[in-house]
DNA sequence: CATAAGAAACATGCTTGACTGTTTGCAAAA
DNA sequence: TTTTGCAAACAGTCAAGCATGTTTCTTATG
């Protein structure tokens, strides 16, 4: 289907057919909920049987939390190339809270909805979880620390300061759920946070005006 | 009216089969998660018949969205009821703050979690439920407005700042899943909060002894 | 370097189990 | 006696896991 290379090393088809599996789990996850995302429903949607699947992973349950963990490491990934270049430029604390709205937003906080209850019920699958979400923590204070050094303000309040801002984010996209047409909450919300989260960071950079992220909101 | 009495009039009977039933429901759904909380297992929970419940709730989906529309209107009740007596004693801006994480700690955002990802692939279910969730959040709407009647700050602003609290802990209770075992990361950031929440509310407590004799209903 | 043996990747069909909605049967209340 | 509340059996659907069959690549050897 794909670049019409004939001859593929075996790793090379494994490789392909693992990372469209795990596409098409979490492109499920998203769009349908974690009860339709039954193993003939990403096999179709992967474009492969489902016997591949079954060859590649055991179980439901596993290329489930293998996709989850492979999903959460890539946003790691963004986050910290966006911090990077955060640091290095020197933008305003605003900048943050829209990024990380932007992250919830696009599709990272409904696909957690989805597998959360089940990671309550579930305490194989939770196990397998916990570790996952561990390393994505340790990525999000890394991240945090290094934006305290740059600001000079406190790391444990920076950590604090951030970790309630996902928090908040998080519960704002639960909203958006069922309180859909009401783009004001959400404004009012944020601006409001934003103001908070300035405060923290008073010695704020001089500089920045031409980053321009979209606020997004609903 | 319950219990030895043999005779019970259809109503009684009705009645109390219904509210077993919407309270297995809720029960099932915060012990073993919405795919658990088959009909079976609500029947069995409650302790009538299969055929009982398909005789009061035509659907699954019915059920579900009865028994949440209850539990709301419920909460919504307690909240109230702490709300007047709040106002009446005149209390502190932490009290609310804890209240919150109270209610929603206690089954209710971990039963919202259950249903909120299925209400959003599922139209029809979303459709029954959002009138719902309008009307509990037009009875905060008038806590709020209650609350900011009292403490003479503008309305709108203390709409927004119970709102971001609410959002806030919704936030921290979908992390008590996969973080487990970390209580300073809960404490920390509720302290952290409440302070931000006691500075919009500056005036606190000024008055609390002459409130009491204003409100003295109850 | 040509090729055959074997391993890895993939495909298909079957079995079991469970759930939902429906229908039919029956006893207690009106 | 009629209706209401409840009970039990039934039919249709569908997913998960497994077992067996087929293709594609790898490699060792003559």
């Amino acid at each position: 289907m794909s670049g019409t290379g004939k001859r593929r090393s075996q790793k090379e088809r494994s490789a392909e057919t693992s990372t469209r599996l795990m596409n098409a789990t979490i492109d499920l996850l998203h769009d349908r909920g974690l009860a339709r995302t039954t193993t003939p429903e990403i096999a179709r949607q992967a474009g492969v049987s489902r016997g591949a699947l079954t060859h590649h992973f055991t179980t439901r349950e596993a290329i489930i939390s293998v996709s989850v963990a492979d999903m959460l490491s890539q946003t790691t990934r963004d986050l910290h190339r966006f911090a990077e270049d955060f640091i290095a430029r020197g933008g305003s604390s605003d900048e943050i809270v829209d990024y990380i709205w932007q992250m919830m937003d696009d599709r990272l906080f409904y696909v957690t909805m989805e597998y959360l209850p089940e990671a309550r019920h579930n305490p194989d699958f939770r196990a397998e979880l916990i570790p996952t979400v561990r390393d994505f923590h340790a990525g999000l204070d890394a991240i945090w620390t290094a934006l305290a050094a740059r600001t000079g303000v406190d790391p444990d309040h920076t950590r604090i300061v951030m970790n309630a801002t996902m928090c908040l984010v998080r519960g704002m996209i639960s909203q958006t759920v069922l309180r859909p047409n009401d783009p004001a909450y959400y404004q009012e919300m944020l601006a409001f946070w934003k103001q908070q989260v300035r405060q923290q960071f008073p010695i704020e950079a001089a500089s920045s005006q031409e980053s321009r992220r979209k606020a997004g909101t609903r």
